[in-house]
RNA sequence: GGCGGCAUAGCCAAGUGGCUAAGGCAGCGGUCUGCAAAACCGUUUGACACCGGUUCGAAUCCGGUUGCCGCCUCCA
């Protein structure tokens, strides 16, 4: 069964079919550091990492590039307004976007290309649009004539006259077309600036992805990704520029996510209803933030409230204590749970999870629908735990299960830690006894236990629950935890 | 104004022509337990916005209506 894709381009799901055997070239606009990512941001870099960890598990060779838009007007704005220079600017917010993406469990890409260092790609790019007549200098400012560009309007299903008629810009007088778009801009006093043909200056935004995808991946590559709301003008204009200056298709497959949104809002900067990755992280467990990210269709709109954050932390910790469940009965974990994928998906048959894990991925990357499938073999692992069933016959088919739920799980960056270093990074504040206190209180009471005095046995239990312990009288003796203090009622109670 | 998307139980959310419409959260009942917790089982009277149409058959396709949202300006 093949791997389908909803293509922006064509609207539709269309089957993935790479430009070469086996390998996929795929590029992802990152983000312009000018500020601190939000939630909007973390939802593309999950939902990209999880794509490319998905194709590499499907046995493709893959090569992920993400870049940094690092010079543009917002980086030149805020340098202005706090004495900054922009390198320093955009260096901050780089090596903040490496700190919220690790937090989150997004790997790195392979290439991660700055347009400040690709200045030269990209006058080459515009020197080939302007022997072409497709690009025009007007004065210090170097324009692209999307009337010189048939395919115009092809991505984002828009035509020029359309748009012009809606456009709610003002026209720009320089411009021969109203929809010709920055290519160059000169550079006003105190500006970051490169020299070039057509004067010192800096690149329009769009310009920078043409030149280094194509730098990268080839002129023609596989996938190029973004969020929605760089349909238009952003990935239009893109596309315009690498096929005029090269003569031949440009991305091949066109993958959009859709917004985070608040209260049925698109999270944004302007509207000021976002929260920052860091803020989230404080309230928050990287790995339940994860799986809010993938509860839903990457390209469907996400509502961000703590009830959700609360209902990805109950689903959450229920998969993690079968997992410990799983390690009382058969040890630890020996496989790797973080990092590349292996691919492992690639020849298995049968009906298992990872087969039918593929199939609802294969469609379009329905991350929501394998982790129905996840917590259905959490059911099934824990039933198996449940019955008095001999050990010996079903402990490797345990282990076997565990291994695939957790592969299933790397596949989305989730389940990634062990089980008791999970309970202790998602309990927000300290018990206030230490463990040997503990303890002796459970000794006691279990002394009272068989003397069958439950009052007294009911007292201690009552007082380590006061002071957030919680115990579990299973068969093998008292079992105690730390009660989660921001456990999906108290978060609930929180957000209303 | 132009173009586009979405609408599934108390909440979140899969499924996109055909067996009893996944899964999670919350609630309720039960099993287990001295009682709990956890887990399991069951359950939430007809859950597919509304109105038409196509079809032997539609939540799923087509048309229309309503509501919400997005893009058309920087935006993941």
């Amino acid at each position: 069964m093949p791997l389908r894709l909803y293509n922006s381009a064509s609207r539709r799901k269309e089957v993935f079919k790479p430009i070469e055997n086996g390998r996929v070239g795929i590029y992802v606009c990152g983000v312009t550091v000018y500020d601190l990512c939000h939630i909007g941001h973390a939802r593309s870099a999950v939902v990209f990492d999880v794509l490319v960890r998905y194709l590499r598990a499907r046995g493709y060779g893959v090569t992920y590039v993400r870049n940094f838009t690092d010079v543009d007007d917002k980086i030149i704005e805020r340098s202005k307004r706090t004495g900054v220079d922009t390198a320093t600017i955009a260096e901050r917010y780089i090596n903040a976007f490496y700190e919220d993406m690790r937090a989150l469990g997004v790997l790195d890409a392979d290439v991660e290309p700055r347009a400040t260092e690709h200045i030269d790609d990209i006058i080459d790019m515009m020197r080939r649009l302007a022997e072409k007549g497709v690009a025009y200098a007007v004065g210090d400012t170097v324009y692209f004539s999307v009337e010189k560009f048939d395919g115009y309007g092809q991505l984002s299903g828009r035509r020029l006259e359309e748009m012009v008629a809606g456009a709610r810009i003002g026209i720009d007088e320089k411009k021969r077309h109203p929809m010709d778009f920055v290519l160059w801009k000169g550079a006003k006093p105190g500006e970051p600036k490169w020299e070039s043909p057509w004067g010192e200056g800096r690149p329009g935004w769009h310009i920078e992805c043409s030149a280094m995808s194509c730098r990268y991946l080839g002129e023609n590559f596989d996938i190029h990704g973004g969020g929605r709301d760089l349909i238009f003008p952003h990935h239009e204009n893109e596309r315009a520029q690498a096929m005029a200056a090269n003569g031949v298709n440009f991305a091949n497959y066109w993958v959009h996510n859709g917004f985070v949104t608040v209260e049925s809002e698109k999270m944004s900067k302007s509207l000021g209803n976002f929260i920052t990755i860091k803020d989230a992280l404080e309230l928050y467990h990287p790995q339940e933030l994860r799986l809010f990210l993938l509860s839903k269709h990457y390209r469907s709109p996400l509502d961000f409230s703590p009830a959700a954050l609360a209902g990805a932390r109950s689903g959450l910790i229920r998969i993690y204590r079968t997992l410990q469940r799983l390690e009382e009965t058969v040890g630890p974990y020996r496989g790797s749970t973080k990092g590349r994928m292996a691919p492992f998906l690639a020849r298995s048959d049968g009906d298992n999870l990872k087969n039918h894990f593929v199939r609802v991925m294969d469609d379009d990357l329905s991350t929501a629908g394998g982790l129905g499938l996840l917590f259905e073999k959490v059911r099934e692992i824990n039933r198996c735990l449940d019955s008095s069933l001999p050990r010996k016959d079903t402990r490797a088919q345990l282990m076997k299960e565990r291994s695939d739920l957790l592969d299933c799980g790397k596949v989305l960056g989730l389940l990634e830690e062990e089980p008791s270093k999970f309970f202790e990074e998602i309990i927000e504040t300290p018990p206030e006894l230490d463990a040997e206190e503990i303890e002796g209180m459970v000794q006691e009471r279990n002394t009272a236990r068989i003397a069958r005095d439950w009052t007294r046995a009911d007292a201690i239990r009552e007082e380590l629950f006061k002071r957030g312990v919680i115990l579990e009288d299973a068969p093998g003796g008292t079992k105690w935890r730390l009660k989660l203090e921001g456990s999906a009622k108290s978060l609930e109670e929180e957000g209303d």
